[in-house]
DNA sequence: AATGTGAGCAACCGCAACCTC
DNA sequence: AGAGGTTGCGGTTGCTCACAT
């Protein structure tokens, strides 16, 4: 009964590693590789257990591994990619070049939690405290659960709505070249637009619901690089997916979110305000009250946070207040200007980061000079923009992440 | 100087996913 | 297909050190 242990324990040795071991791992692993950690500590004389030595390798003998202190940047990074991903360190070290999971973790235990904390922003939800208090009775996992899982279902949807508008797109310019009369039930992509556009229900149930994590930064992939159109067309997978506009069954879309839920089924729900757009291209949009929180408590030596609360407020009031609406139109001003988002996504996440710091101005040195209009008050239209670039970079964080992340 | 306390971090534990046969 | 082995991951523990009392 039990788990067999992962090796023999008796006479391994445990606690902290001697300089002498180092040596030895580190001697092995150059000279043979780790090959099977199992049987490494043996071959390479070491009274240690094979996870143990794994463990040590992956997070401080590994010759790629920066240590000290985090820049700003990689702070924010970690801050942004925790609101989206939630406690998944691995995930957020493959967007940490040099840095592990394990150091990530630490860090994020050790200090970042604790400044969201005193920032008054929930670290589990990102939520700006009082909203988290409102779940009082210790649901701040599934909030951030749920909350986390909204971000996902805002992102997919979107990534939904990119695809309606290309098949849209698409079939317009088939229109104009073969004619209006069968467009649409020429092609199952434009069929899946024309079903959108009407808000008419897919025949077919949606699929499974993604769980939020490689199926949905899949989802940004292929939104971003438009990789899932191509790979949707004429299999019906739009149509049963853009479906949830109309007959949403999607777990990952019909949870009740406990604090989101007002905005989360409005946009998601067909029924709830469907009815009041010409069409059913969903709308994702960020709607966040600019951040204000100059009276905060600051730590000792983080003058690098001053005025960065509000960049942190900034982006946790877009996920967590972020709406989605069924709107006429979703494009972002800049897309539709423009005709491409790749425009935005290029723009770098750490530069979309410090473009959002540089609404202040203490925060403006380290890089990314490039300023937003912003005048800090950050207003509407402002922080709209902020989040959309937001969500941008992350993409582009998605698109342009190792071909070896577990996660994208 | 002795003791208490908290922060920081390395390492361990156990679960789950993945791999191999 | 499934059983057993291996690896990856995230939560947690416990040690060390700095600072306060």
């Amino acid at each position: 009964m039990g788990r067999s242990p992962c090796c023999d324990k008796v006479g391994l040795k445990k606690g902290p590693w001697t300089p002498e071991e180092d040596q030895k791992l580190l001697a092995y692993i150059e000279e043979h590789g780790h090959g099977s950690w199992r049987a490494l500590p043996a071959k390479a004389g070491l009274q240690r257990c094979g996870k143990s030595c794994r463990l040590r390798w992956t997070n401080y003998l590994r010759p790629d591994i920066k240590r000290g202190k985090f820049s700003l940047q990689e702070e924010q990074t970690i801050i942004q990619l925790h609101a989206l991903l939630g406690n998944r360190w691995s995930a957020i070290a493959t967007h940490l070049p040099k840095r592990t999971d394990n150091e990530i973790k630490n860090y994020w235990n050790t200090h970042l939690k604790k400044r969201l904390t005193k920032m008054g922003i929930d670290p589990v939800t990102h939520k700006p405290k009082n909203d988290a208090l409102l779940s009082s009775d210790g649901q701040s996992k599934t909030a951030a659960n749920l909350s986390h899982m909204a971000q996902w279902e805002s992102a997919r949807l979107e990534a939904e709505a990119r695809l309606v508008r290309e098949s849209k797109l698409r079939s317009h310019s088939l229109q104009q070249q073969i004619g209006s009369s069968s467009t649409f039930a020429s092609s199952s992509s434009a069929s899946t637009s024309a079903s959108v556009l009407n808000n008419n229900k897919p025949e077919a149930p949606p699929p499974p619901p993604p769980p939020p994590s490689r199926s949905s930064l899949d989802v940004l992939k292929a939104w971003n690089n438009g990789g899932w159109l191509k790979s949707s067309e004429g299999s019906g997978a739009i149509a049963s997916t853009v479906g949830v506009s109309g007959d949403l069954e999607s777990p990952t879309s019909t949870l009740s979110f406990s604090e989101n839920a007002p905005q989360i089924m409005n946009a998601i729900g067909g029924e709830n305000n469907n009815n009041n757009n010409d069409n059913a291209m969903p709308m994702i949009e960020f709607v966040g009250s600019s951040g204000n929180s100059s009276s905060l408590v600051k730590e000792e030596g983080e003058q690098e946070w001053k005025g960065y609360d509000s960049s942190i407020n900034t982006f946790s009031s877009g996920l967590h207040e972020f709406t989605m609406a069924m709107e006429g139109t979703w494009v972002h001003e800049t897309l539709r200007t423009n005709g491409s988002h790749d425009d935005i996504v290029e723009e770098g996440f750490t530069n979309l980061l410090l473009k959002t710091n540089s609404e202040d101005p203490s925060l403006s040195s380290e890089g990314g000079g490039e300023s937003n209009n912003g005048d800090g008050s950050a207003g509407h239209s402002d922080f709209y923009e902020d989040n959309n670039n937001y969500w941008n970079s992350i993409l582009n964080l998605v698109n342009s992440s190792p071909s070896h992340s577990p996660m994208f």
